[in-house]
Parts: structure tokens; C-alpha cells; sequence
DNA sequence: TGGTTTGTTTAGCC
DNA sequence: AGGCTAAACAAACC
């Protein structure tokens, strides 16, 4: 389920447990997911070790002693898991990272829509593949700039990750929610100030997302998500009256009460 | 059984 | 050239 904050709690994990450990062996159970010739992915990697992590958008990157960088996008269903006992082994795990302390990091990805690739450094990655500034970080002004007067739905400029990285689908809906921005407005269309008070509202949904661990239960009671996914979100919280339509080729949840669009 | 899915890439059109 | 759209990708889950 990786947006922005799940990818950062799993780069959170990955630098609490599997750096600074020589990598013995490197394990490809499915080439699929690897954007990188097998054969020297394993060759560039093996005998180093990983040193420090980053992320920018949904795009988290494992930087080596030396080495080049390892690049690790999640899909829609992928994870990262450490384990020392093989029968721990998650059952999709495509990529596995032998470590000789005896554990391995596992990259699962049950759904195989992620990618995992090596690259010289995160910076020239991002700029190759056009990957914009990471939604938490981006200012405002640079947000305004990069949205610019497209004619498009704000939702579906919301989840370009050339224009700023790590929105998807669920946080693009609350971030709308919270703004009671209807999410087929076009951006050309927006004022001003509804524009500042979505970008306030992406700080106020991401920075939350944050701090809570992407923990959905404890999310505020007035997130639009409980009533999304009944079965994920606080069971108190008030069950609104979503509209279900599909915008930028996804299925998107608002308040047709809350979210009006003008003409 | 078949529709749905929290994402990205790419071909093709304008 | 760059913005935009729809389709393609893949497999688990309900």
C-alpha cells in the first residue's frame, strides 16, 4: 500500500535493521522486478554493504559503501522485510539480500508492479526518470509554479510524479477532502487561494500520515479515509456519504456535499 | 467467476 | 516540445 509515508516507514525499517552488514550473497527468485541485468546487479553488490537510505516521492533509495545505489520502488504491494529464520521468509520475496551476520532483507512484492534497479546516484535517477520534488518537502511557491495552469483535473496533477513525488490515490482523495476541492476542478480553473489551501492541506495530510506512522486507525476522526475503507480506519470515526467517480484513470472517493464543482 | 486494486510507463494524439 | 489520455502491465483478493 506504499504512498509517500508508507515508503518513508519502510525506509525507516530498512536503515534500522540491514545497514552496515557486509551483503554475502544476493538473491534474483524473479528477474521481473529487476530493471537491471541480473548477472551484474549481484556482482555490483555483493561483498558491500549498505551504508545510509533516502527517499524522495515513492522512491527509496539504499546507498552502498563505494558502490552504486539500489533504487527500490514498492508498486502497489510491495515490502521490505528482515528475518533471520527462513521459514520468516515472505512468501513473494523477489529479491532477497543475504547478509553474513545470518539475516536477509527481502524485497516482497507480491503483485510484481515494483522495481528495484541500481543507479550512480539518487539525484541523477530523479532527474533522468522525472521525478519531482518530494511532496513533503516541496514549498509552495514551488508547488504553485509546477502546477502551473494546466488543463488538467487537479487530482490527476496531484498524482504526476513530475510534478512533485510521493502523492497517490488515497492521499490525493484526503488532501481534496480536507481543501473541499471537488477533484475534477481543473487546475486552470483554481484560484489562488484554493491552491494554497490544497498545498496546506497536502502538509497538514502528509505531515499527519508522518507522525503516525501511516497507521490509518489513528488518524484524525474527520479523515475522509475511514469512511474509504471502512475495515482499515477508526471504527468511531463519522461514516460520510462518498461519491465514488474516476478521475485521471483512478477511482477517487469525495464529499459531494463537501467537494463542489463550479463551471 | 469476474471485478477491483494504495502505481508507473508508454504509445499516440494534439 | 510538452501536455494529456488511455491502455498495458500482473497477480492476489473478495
Amino acid at each position: 500500500m506504499p504512498e509517500l509515508p508508507e515508503v518513508e516507514g519502510f525506509r525507516k525499517y530498512i536503515a534500522g535493521t540491514s545497514l552496515h552488514q557486509v551483503i554475502s550473497e544476493v538473491e534474483v527468485t524473479d528477474a521481473k522486478v529487476l530493471n537491471y541485468p541480473t548477472d551484474e546487479f549481484i556482482a555490483a553488490l555483493k561483498g558491500r554493504k549498505f551504508i545510509s537510505t533516502d527517499r524522495v516521492g515513492k522512491y527509496m533509495f539504499a546507498l552502498t559503501d563505494g558502490g552504486p545505489q539500489v533504487m527500490l520502488h514498492y508498486g502497489m504491494t510491495g515490502s521490505p522485510k528482515y528475518y533471520r529464520d527462513p521459514a520468516e521468509m515472505p512468501r513473494h520475496a523477489r529479491i532477497i539480500f543475504h547478509f553474513d551476520n545470518g539475516f536477509h532483507l527481502a524485497y516482497n512484492c507480491p503483485r510484481k508492479f515494483g522495481r528495484v534497479t541500481l543507479t550512480p546516484d539518487l539525484h541523477e535517477y530523479c532527474t533522468a526518470n522525472k521525478i519531482g520534488p518530494d511532496a513533503a518537502k516541496i514549498t509552495q511557491p514551488d508547488f504553485l509554479k509546477r502546477l502551473g495552469k494546466r488543463k488538467v483535473a487537479i487530482k490527476a496533477a496531484l498524482l504526476n510524479q513530475s510534478i512533485l513525488a510521493g502523492v497517490g490515490n488515497w492521499i490525493a482523495d484526503e488532501v481534496l477532502y480536507q481543501a473541499a476541492i471537488h477533484p475534477e476542478m481543473l487546475v486552470a480553473d483554481l484560484t489562488p487561494k484554493e491552491l494554497e489551501n490544497i498545498f496546506s492541506s497536502m502538509q497538514y495530510v502528509i505531515g499527519t500520515a508522518l507522525e503516525l506512522d501511516a497507521h490509518m486507525p489513528s488518524f484524525p476522526p474527520d479523515f475522509l479515509t475511514h469512511s474509504r475503507w471502512t475495515d482499515k480506519g477508526r471504527p468511531d470515526a463519522p461514516r460520510l456519504d462518498l461519491e465514488i467517480i474516476e478521475v485521471g484513470g483512478r477511482t477517487t472517493y469525495f464529499d459531494p456535499k463537501r467537494q463542489v464543482k463550479r463551471g
